[in-house]
DNA sequence: CTTATGACTATGA
DNA sequence: TTCATAGCCATAA
């Protein structure tokens, strides 16, 4: 059976750990559909309002900057959940992806997913 | 079927 | 560096 496209998503997000973040790209990425990358952020704003064990305040954008969504409450707030796990933010606002963008141990691999258009 | 929207990303100025 | 534009694809009307 094939799970939908934000079950998918919600599989990855689960796995970031504290203190860590992630980009829509990066998940569509280990999708292996880089360009879902807005169907991402699609499922995250599609997330049950049952407050799942979804650490959705994680996901961020490509930039560093935060997305502000409803599930927060506003962009204080998920810089504040951020913080609160180890986050530090620079001046400008933004993370540091180069130090805090979390990746699954297989990243960079895919042996299964979307065969070449062979 | 078409049109409009969006928790995005890459490129150009 | 910021601002504007193009491409992308699923959902909603």
């Amino acid at each position: 059976m094939s799970l939908s496209f934000p079950q998918r998503v919600y599989a990855i997000v689960a796995r970031v750990p504290r203190g860590r973040v992630i980009t829509y790209g990066a998940i569509a990425q280990l999708l292996g559909d880089p360009r879902n990358a807005r169907q991402v952020g699609w499922a995250m704003a599609a997330t049950p309002r049952r407050t799942p064990p979804i650490p959705a305040h994680r996901v961020i954008n490509a930039r560093g900057e935060l997305s502000g969504g409803p599930s927060f409450g506003g962009y204080d707030i998920q810089r504040k959940m951020l913080e609160a796990e180890g986050v530090v933010f620079m001046e400008d606002g933004r993370v540091d992806l180069e130090h805090y963008l979390w990746l699954p141990r297989s990243a960079g691999v895919k042996p299964s997913g979307r065969p070449p258009s062979g």
